[in-house]
DNA sequence: CTATTGTGACTGATTGTCAGTCAGTTACGT
DNA sequence: ACGTAACTGACTGACAATCAGTCACAATAG
């Protein structure tokens, strides 16, 4: 048999130069050859690892979104009532940059050039986030605060908005005031009728 | 004096020789010389006009954009109430193909692989939209229907919620219903407590 | 009315860069 | 010592962007 290379921590070494390279030059600018250099290997191995550069952006949002989700769901299981698992994800959503191995490249985020990987971030991270938000829209309605039919189109539209105050960072003054503002209409709109927050 | 030429028509020339090559080969597949072919002219005059390839993207992005909020303001205007004509511009995102100059461009993006032009159509779109929704949202509040004291914040929230359906049209089967709850949604967000619709 | 000159629009061959390929090499397990 | 998968890096084709040169026209001069 032949040399023995554990593909999967070959992987992992090139997706980090790939997250490192990206962050210092951006992705439009960031030439594979510098990934392999980063990484310390030939061009030919980057392409036995990835079909294309853009297969290798998108494994690096995927990492990104993985670790945030991760981080939502430890914040969400922390707390009891549906109203303040809500609470916690949209805390979640305003310390985005706090995701540890990704602080880079999400301060580089925010500049309003890097919009494509942005936009990725946010499509890798969308479909776990409404299945989490889905699961406490539900809890809430059982625990009558909430009054949905369909809580998956619930938790879409109410991410949706909660995730476009955040994601437009650049342009609004007070971040978190914005996403206070957000979670009212959220909470109104999951047919909340309890006391303001 | 040199030879008299119209900048603003022959750049209208080379957005519309953009926009039918994009729509036929995709944004990224798109080479300028392929544009300037379908244009009529040599290479170098396509950087007189444009920068770089992208703010040539951008031109026909706003184009488009442009066309859709004149429908969308006109769709409004025709209506009196001021959940009329939230319903109206509801209406408008649905017939987003509609925009007879955009038509093949809008049907290329909804294939997933034009995700890039499908982005940036959101974010030339967003703004005028957010605007004329803003309007809206300030007319209910003084026909007593809405009950909003951040008129801004509540169209950006409702627009991103109406949008994110709208724009993930692939993975939605039937569209129309999935915005009709997307707007009861967006109603509660904004107070209304009048009858269903 | 013709010649001359100034000017901006236009050209297209060329350059530099980069994603992706592939024929050949290396090093490990058997 | 042989087979095999991992790895290499020079190479290719394509394309964005450039720029020195050409062209068409208009304004003036003779």
């Amino acid at each position: 048999m032949p040399r023995v290379v554990d593909r999967e921590a070959r992987r992992a070494e090139l997706v980090s130069a790939a997250a490192t390279v990206f962050a210092q030059r951006g992705v439009a600018n960031a030439a594979v050859s510098d990934i392999v250099k980063a990484a310390g290997v030939a061009q030919g191995t980057f392409y036995l690892y990835f079909d294309s550069k853009d297969a290798a952006v998108l494994a690096v949002v995927e990492r990104i979104a993985d670790a945030m989700i991760d981080k939502a769901a430890a914040r969400v299981a922390g707390e009891s009532s549906a109203v303040d698992k809500l609470l916690g994800l949209r805390g979640v959503l305003t310390e985005a940059g706090s995701v540890p191995e990704a602080t880079e490249l999400i301060e580089l985020m925010h500049l309003p050039e890097n919009r494509l990987l942005h936009d990725r971030l946010a499509e890798g991270l969308t479909p776990g986030l409404v299945s989490l938000l889905e699961v406490i829209v539900e809890q809430g309605v059982a625990e009558g605060v909430f009054k949905v039919d369909d809580t998956r189109a619930a938790a879409w539209f109410v991410l949706a908005g909660l995730q476009s105050v955040e994601l437009s960072g650049t342009s609004i003054p007070d971040m978190p005031a914005a996403l206070a503002k957000a979670t009212e209409f959220a909470l109104r709109a999951l047919g909340y009728q309890g006391p303001r927050l």
